[in-house]
DNA sequence: AGCCTTTGACCAGCG
DNA sequence: TCGCTGGTCAAAGGC
């Protein structure tokens, strides 16, 4: 077959980070908890978010549209903490202070930050996932900063595509339940102009840590609704764990994604290319393929967001280590339009702006987020992490 | 029986 | 132009 596809990263960070691809436009940092917060995110998936492989909209989407559940908690966090303390930082600078100070960090590129048109500055700090980051202090970095990257994200893709995704019914199970679980994903998405970087501090997610136990390290990916077979793996020089690289398995479907794990079996990194021009099979029949992570997906009907994700999507994970040792990792992403059907969607105007290089892939999104989780596992997230915030902030 | 994973080798792009 | 690295292929084996 043709063989093509290659990019040449060369990550040469030494640090424990990820390899970070450099991708010639500013990213935007996010800080994220190492696990609580971003199952949290993604796990809330909102209606029509479910069982769909990750798109940096669908991350943001459905972590804004979060379940009404949890709407208090963007209250609790608001009123609980009170001190804001955002600045509108720089990609790297901003990451390690974030990350010492232990607090969820969130560096929009300063350049482009628009609303999209699916997402208004209004809407968002109304959906509940967006209340995570409360607009009143603390909370209000966060979400300030959120909105910021979604918006940037949306934007820049506004016609990105979201896709569905990441948070899949089995991920909920499976994270209480199966050893698997802990193979929450954290996502970050970066939209075509716009990378969204997002670093989790480790102060975070102790508690959620501990529900993994790391030894399930399916080999399948995250579950994403959709079914993928693993055509090759192979030890990147810039990370620490090998990488695997999956297939969509549905005819036609030109997706496909890496994944690393880390030796315990989380996922440390997961970029998507492409988009699926299907939608997600219906869980039942293949438990196992999408079986290790989840199982079953839910793959209720996001054709639409499957639709409008259409560029790649990269969501990379960065395991407990990482999140631990720091700070620092980010990650870019870059969706870009690259993918033929993307390509119309996309959007033809922005896109161009970042392309990165054109012969390189165009179209990755590099999520890093925890997958997860429902609701009520959200909400308690939720409520773990605030309280992680106010005894970090004191 | 079918599908998936594993693994080594090959190809292509970039420095 | 060469070497390095990443991505993909394809055969073999396993579930």
């Amino acid at each position: 077959m043709t063989k093509n596809g290659k990019e040449h990263q060369q990550p040469k960070q030494q640090q424990p980070s990820p390899p970070s691809k450099s991708l010639s436009s500013r990213p935007t940092t996010i800080t994220l908890p190492p696990r609580s917060f971003t199952e949290t995110f993604f796990s809330s998936g909102a209606p029509g978010s479910l069982g769909f492989s990750p798109g940096p909209m669908t991350l943001l989407s459905s972590f804004f549209s979060d379940s009404d559940d949890c709407k208090s908690f963007s209250q609790l966090l608001a009123g609980a903490i009170a001190s804001p303390n955002f600045k509108p930082p720089d990609d790297k600078s901003s990451a390690g202070d974030f990350s010492s100070s232990s607090s969820l960090s969130i560096v929009p590129p300063p350049p482009m930050f628009s609303m999209p048109l699916g997402l208004s500055p209004v809407s968002l700090p109304d959906s509940p996932g967006f209340g995570l980051f409360s607009p009143q202090g603390f909370g209000m970095t966060h979400q300030q900063a959120l909105a910021q990257v979604t918006a940037q994200a949306a934007q820049a893709n506004s016609i990105m595509h979201v896709q569905p995704e990441y948070s899949t019914p089995a991920m909920s199970s499976t994270f209480t339940s199966t050893p698997g679980a802990h193979q929450q994903q954290q996502m970050v998405r970066s939209v075509a102009d716009s990378r969204v970087k997002i670093q989790e501090l480790s102060d975070f997610s102790r508690s959620d840590q501990r529900s993994e136990s790391s030894s399930l390290a399916v080999d399948k990916p995250a579950n994403d609704g959709y079914n993928w077979r693993k055509y090759g793996q192979k030890h990147v020089k810039g990370s620490e764990y090998p990488r695997s690289y999956y297939k969509c398995t549905h005819p036609n479907c030109p997706v496909k994604k890496k994944v690393e794990r880390s030796l315990d079996g989380q996922v440390t990194e997961i970029i998507y290319k492409g988009q699926h021009n299907h939608q997600p099979p219906q869980s039942n029949k293949r438990g196992k393929d999408t079986g290790g992570l989840d199982g079953n997906s839910n793959s209720h009907g996001n054709s639409e967001l499957d639709s409008r994700f259409q560029s790649g999507n990269v969501s990379k994970e960065r395991d407990r280590k990482n999140q631990e040792s720091s700070q620092a990792t980010t990650e870019h992403a870059s969706g870009m339009s690259d993918s033929e059907e993307a390509g119309d969607t996309e959007a033809g105007g922005e896109v161009d702006e970042d392309e990165p290089d054109p012969k390189r892939r165009s179209t990755e999104v590099r999520v890093t987020e925890p997958a997860s989780s429902h609701r009520t596992m959200q909400c308690r997230h939720k409520l773990m992490v605030l309280e992680e915030l106010l005894t970090v902030q004191g």
